[in-house]
DNA sequence: TTGTATGCGTTATCAA
DNA sequence: TTGATAACGCATACAA
């Protein structure tokens, strides 16, 4: 700024006055200082800028893995609620990786002013890495953090869901669980309806799938198949997960949903798509990521944040061919 | 800080040592000053920081449409090798609206150290909003921007699309094309190569799709059809509009491949999960966007932008079942 | 181990 | 219409 000024013979005051386009300038000068600006190359420092003006919002979101589309529907939502009170977001991918979100949190807590997200170290780690920033967690049960957090009623998609299977005449169900830093909710959810249909499911009929893929499903489901073939049904984790026990079930010569039923959870385009189309419960997961902004601006503003059934989505059961 | 530095009774640098986990302070004070910290809750100013210490940068990535799979894929490479650079990347999604796109750059230019994207704007418009900003666009021809850029080779693509069709027998092919603000390489590839092989087809085999996605891809198919029942294969501008041709031509009776090849364009996770699984031209994505973080690199550092085959990703014919 | 002085690049205030 | 001066909040160099 100073060699713009001095380039066009001006103060830096006057420098400014040309780049913020105030008035109380006369033409000629302001014309002088921008072609000053350009043979310069001068652009003005958002750092400095910052200091002397506040304002400017910017939220770091920080989520596991974009190749699954469940996420970049969250961040959508996300983005657009975050564009209309006009704040930026710095995305982070940790690639579900408890170093690389520990990176993120290390960067973020220094660059932004708020941070929410799928994070799967535990609290006290977090509360580590934050050094005072706010936080709102995504998917995190309601007791199992003290951070305000957003997230999905497993509890009453679960209970559309197994009714759902049983009223079908399904009694030996399986899951295919996602590999969880927490024990999940869906899994708690899914065996306490088994339980309260009186089915013979117990822990033996999870498989645990260590990647939320359709590779990861279709693995899963193998070792489930193994384990348990009189299977007639199987609950995934999500829907990719989904999607891969259906392949892997018709590649082994079961018919989908004549020999085995699939459910889905998440509702994403893809579960439209594939053939059979997939029985999922769908969550509105734009409406997600519109809720952890509006979070966020709670926490912003010392209010209280959202709780109970406000801050829990409950999916809802789409029913299509697989189930 | 000041008033930490009261309240600890210290002055404001032994702060700055505390905060900053520095050597050259007492481990009493420091755990004074932490107190101090924590009951006023102080968080240092992320500007005042930038100011004084450089090397945070931030670059700004704009992107038509996180629900279309193919940019949380690019999105992704460009968040992997920005992480591996120490940069931050703000994303902004424009839902595809030219003002809500010129409304991003206003924000970003004074935001970020470099903008990428894709962006419809056209050169003119871009360099009015970008106020010097580097910028690097992705998907725009060599010849068509004096920005710097990264894409796709479409003639490469479709010389090995158009072949396999050919090869196959078809010569009555269409083309559901993008809407796009320019006219793209994509169709006008495909017009070339059609062509080049003597195939009896022109403009009139090409229907646009609106929307870039397969409910888009479904509505152009029952055009075409329409407009040319004859046409015995189509190749989809991307993989999502080639699938809503699939599900359009099966509703109306026609099989694929056997009554009509569908060819797509992108490689995305999906093709290979619909049924039949899409034959498409394969791009690879992630590459792109850490081709565009490269480009950025370089603009910063006063290098030669890439240009020509080290810009331009050729895509790979993927064959499958619909073709 | 701690404090003082200085500067980072910008805008606001006020005087010229 | 312009310029001088004082913040903005922090970190670095240097002195104590």
């Amino acid at each position: 700024m100073h060699d713009v000024a001095e380039l066009a013979g001006v103060s830096r005051q006057t420098v400014s006055r040309a780049v913020n386009d105030k008035g109380e300038i006369d033409p000629g000068t302001k014309a002088r200082v921008l072609e000053a600006v350009r043979t310069l190359d001068y652009r003005p420092s958002r750092f400095a800028r910052g200091l002397v003006r506040k304002g400017t919002v910017t939220a770091g979101l920080v989520i596991p893995d974009l190749m699954n589309p469940f996420y970049p529907e969250v961040a959508a939502g996300v983005l657009e609620a975050a564009e209309e009170r006009g704040w930026q977001v710095v995305v982070w991918d940790t690639r579900t990786d408890g170093a690389r979100e520990r990176e993120a949190l290390t960067v973020l807590s220094h660059q932004v002013d708020a941070v929410m997200g799928y994070l799967r170290n535990d609290d006290e780690v977090l509360g580590r890495y934050l050094g005072g920033m706010p936080l709102v967690l995504l998917e995190r049960g309601p007791e199992q953090t003290r951070f305000a957090a957003v997230g999905v009623d497993a509890d009453a998609g679960l209970e559309q869901g197994i009714a759902h299977l049983v009223r079908a005449g399904h009694r030996r169900i399986g899951m295919l669980d996602g590999d969880r830093p927490v024990p999940g909710a869906r899994r708690t959810a899914f065996l306490a309806e088994a339980r309260r249909h009186g089915l013979p499911v117990d822990d033996s009929w999870i498989v645990m799938s260590d990647q939320h893929s359709v590779a990861g499903g279709e693995v899963a489901m193998d070792r489930l198949l193994d384990a348990r073939p009189q299977v007639t049904a199987v609950f995934g984790f999500n829907d990719l997960i989904a999607v891969g026990a259906m392949r892997a079930a018709r590649r082994r010569g079961r018919r989908v949903p004549e020999d085995l039923a699939v459910l889905g959870f998440d509702g994403l385009a893809l579960s439209e798509l594939v053939e059979p189309a997939l029985t999922t419960l769908h969550l509105d997961k734009r409406r997600l990521g519109r809720l952890a902004v509006e979070q966020v601006a709670r926490l912003r503003s010392g209010e209280e944040p959202l709780t109970g059934p406000d801050a829990w989505l409950v999916p809802e059961l789409v029913v299509r061919a697989s189930a």
